[in-house]
DNA sequence: TTGACCATGTCAGTAGCCTGACATACTCTG
DNA sequence: CAGAGTATGTCAGGCTACTGACATGGTCAA
């Protein structure tokens, strides 16, 4: 007897939509967007990496990660040059108030996660991301 | 000492963009995509659902919804009465060609998701479920 | 050195989904 | 019975992300 439906995949549509969610919630009252706060926080993780590589990171286009980079220029929040020193690659960086804004979007965002994660005994956590981390690996390439 | 960046929830972002492509690439030479597959599978699950809940059920708005399904009608895969019998709720139901693109789908669409839970032993597979499930649980109002 | 190959950035066009707003139909309370 | 409240469908507009295409710069093998 097998299962009319898997709900895994579907669970983790559910999951991922109410995270986005309540992060997109969190995060408006700094007028960032959850792609935004992405971006910004894997620029703290790898200052200087090209447009490109974050957005493979960040799970958009390169197109669409320009754009948002434009935006965050625009603000004052990112920085890069606009001629690249060896290659093709600009390499972006966080300004002073870009970190700021990372920072105060991190401990909103730290409270939706725990928010998340709540219910789970650190055991039952571990086995979620490990749970998780076998399926990236089982989904990639 | 905590971490620097609480994996879980780019874990979750991860693996859903994965299957989420990996279905689109699955799906594509029935000529569906993710959001399309995951409306016909609703409808079978629940004939004569209305458009709105419909739209909860696959976590887009109404009105995405709507021009969604106008798309399948045009397509002859669902149907729906032009006037509601009592009500604004126009019942929407799957015609024979739409269910059968669904059973299609859904033999390519289990496909991908037994390769994402491939590595994953069953009590592991149990532990993800749940972890999911208590995450959605905490996120919801 | 040269030519194939790959990565990056950019331009143009398209599609999907969203928010905001409104009319309609039912329900429920006063 | 009158009114508010709720749910559904629909129209209009805008934004974001996507695909496709191209030029540029670096790498590597022949």
């Amino acid at each position: 007897m097998v299962n009319t439906a898997p709900p895994v995949g579907y669970a983790l549509k559910h999951a991922q939509s109410l995270l986005h969610l309540r992060m997109e919630e969190a995060l408006k009252p700094l007028h960032l967007t959850v792609s935004q706060y992405s971006c910004l926080f894997r620029l703290r993780r790898e200052p200087g990496i090209s447009a490109a590589a974050l957005a493979r990171a960040t799970f958009v286009t390169r197109q669409s990660m320009n754009a948002m980079l434009q935006q965050l220029i625009d603000r004052d929040l990112v920085a890069r040059p606009s001629r690249a020193r060896t290659g093709r690659a600009l390499p972006t960086v966080l300004t002073v108030a870009g970190a700021d804004a990372l920072d105060a979007a991190q401990k909103l965002v730290d409270g939706v996660e725990q928010r998340m994660l709540s219910g789970l005994s650190m055991a039952a956590n571990d086995a979620l991301a490990r749970g998780l981390a076998s399926c990236i690996n089982s989904l990639e390439e």
